[in-house]
DNA sequence: CTGTTAGCGCGTTCAA
DNA sequence: TTGAACGCGCTAACAG
């Protein structure tokens, strides 16, 4: 790999001149330009971002922690950071907490490592202490869905109880009395808040929620397969199931199929987040928005100028999820 | 953000001290390494990465390219090396390089600057030449999904012709004769092969393959749908659907669902990959495996190998892909 | 076992 | 407009 000096050398110049080309300097004549850049052509001369920040104290780079980038919704919450950061000249680095405290501490320590100097997280597992002191080292360091008190100015979340109690009424409006829960298993905020927003709804509008209509299971497609098989192994009468998330809904989907139900006209089923799978499973999914892409490019850019001392752009910190109507959920006619 | 110097100043002790307790050295007195940990702890510190792969000259990270990591193929593959990163101890880098040619040529290049020794890279827009000199300066780039020649050892790719094949043998196995073909619109080799696979699995049992039966859209699930309605719109006569990979074929069932046809028993529906999106469609999906995992992880460990000059694991240079049945493809009766 | 020192590749003074 | 020299944070000899 040919360093700078290399570069200096064939070219004819000093180190410095070849920094200032390579910054596009003012201060550089027309001469050295076209010398310079002859030089790096011929040596396929790639600086070393490691070197530059080390100089420069400061990286072109945005760090970023999801769950698992294999998961849909946070695919989706990536591609929007990324863009973010393709627009602002950055790189993104990104890092995997997996669902476990240990791991996401890790990985934001090595984003830390790399020296991002703005840090988008979503971490749901790792204690608030260890948070509170990574705030304080990094100011360029935003939370995304996770309120941290102290930090308020610094959180990015969505009303995960109204968007629940969204989805809930709208079933109730449409004439159900027996609604199902399927649920996440994991103990984070945003399964206890969701499962809160559902039975607020059910006590609002006069029904009492029924432990044993909830039923639990990995977040994802299989998990909500499980939990409905589960559900209709004990013989519970319902006519609609709401749901964690979409992947969930779109595996409730799949074993209500399989049990010869028809979706909507014998149960309804309503998701939450408005993932991509929500619009080609059939029938096409009822659901909650929640606006990852804007919520994502927000927190980005809250970073990023907090990274770097810019002025602060104007941001919303709990957004608000909206009902999506499509065709998983029919009126009861009778009862 | 401490420094080396910070703790060493702390600890009372002097920074070549503190490198050799942060490293595991094994000439560190046992007081050494308590009072440095202590002043680690006290600090909050944190090692510079850059400056660490500045004076090593080496890092410990892993580079991948890919399309898109929002893609769920691309985050099956991202998952696998991610795995193998952290077993070896490694940090991922990721780049997308959103099917341009251009973008690909910068992210790779931007993972260059990062100094990633290793490189697994999945491009199929930039050019063999740009390809040619990034390989030669980098002897721990990996092919992944793409044969360049003269790098044979250093790619690792699918058999996509023979897949195609095995697919459509197998609708004709079934006693299908009119076999439509759901393409993806991209000019990419994956494209052009799988198609090929499709026409000469078709010869090759004395079918005619016919131009009109073909129809061409994104590789992705409304790309699926769109190239399904342009078959259904033009009144083809089929009673079986190959396609270029499983998010098409989810598009493809989600449309004639919509139009009433009935899977299988009115079209057979085939895909490609074995993503999890085939799990979980209904009917399941009958596809071809593409183990995207095992070829992940053997061109991450292909690439550490290489880019640190240990010995090289044995690798699968061309795998094989295999028939996955499920659901979507039934036998033919009558005709 | 420890401290001093040189240098990794680059940006940035400061003189010239 | 240019080059020499220093320092960014850290590792790796080397000498003690």
């Amino acid at each position: 790999m040919a360093t700078i000096k290399d570069v200096a050398r064939l070219a004819g110049v000093s180190v410095a001149t070849v920094s200032r080309v390579l910054n596009h300097s003012p201060k550089a004549s027309a001469h050295s330009i076209t010398v310079v850049n002859a030089a790096m052509a011929q040596l396929n001369y790639i600086p070393n971002a490691n070197a530059r920040a080390l100089a420069q104290q400061s990286t072109a780079t945005l760090g970023l922690l999801v769950n698992d980038v294999s998961d849909p919704f946070f695919g989706a919450m990536v591609k929007a950071v990324d863009q973010v950061a393709i627009q602002t000249g950055n790189f993104l680095l990104i890092g995997n907490g997996y669902h476990r405290a240990a791991q996401e501490k890790l990985a934001i320590e090595q984003l830390i490592r790399h020296q991002c100097q703005s840090l988008v997280i979503h971490a749901k597992m790792i204690s608030d202490d260890d948070l509170r002191t990574m705030m304080e080292q990094v100011p360029g360091m935003v939370l995304n869905n996770r309120l941290l008190s102290g930090f308020e100015s610094r959180c990015i979340a969505l009303d995960n109880r109204y968007g629940s109690w969204l989805a809930t009424r709208h079933l109730i409006a449409q004439g159900h009395q027996h609604i199902a829960y399927v649920c996440s298993s994991h103990s984070i905020s945003d399964a206890k808040e969701r499962l809160g927003g559902y039975q607020d709804a059910l006590r609002d509008h006069g029904l009492m929620p029924h432990d044993e209509c909830i039923a639990y299971g990995e977040p994802d497609e299989n998990g909500g397969e499980q939990a409905t098989i589960s559900l209709l192994a004990q013989g519970k009468h319902f006519t609609a199931i709401a749901c964690y998330n979409d992947s969930m809904a779109a595996g409730v989907l799949a074993a209500l199929t399989d049990n010869n139900l028809k979706v909507p006209e014998q149960v309804s089923v309503i998701g939450f987040d408005d993932v991509h799978v929500s619009r080609y499973v059939r029938p096409r999914l009822t659901t909650v928005r929640y606006p990852v892409v804007a919520m994502a490019q927000q927190a980005a850019r809250l970073a990023l100028a907090l990274g770097h001392g810019l002025p602060l752009p104007p941001v919303t910190h709990l957004f608000q999820p909206t009902l999506v109507i499509r065709h998983s959920v029919a009126r009861l006619e009778e009862l």
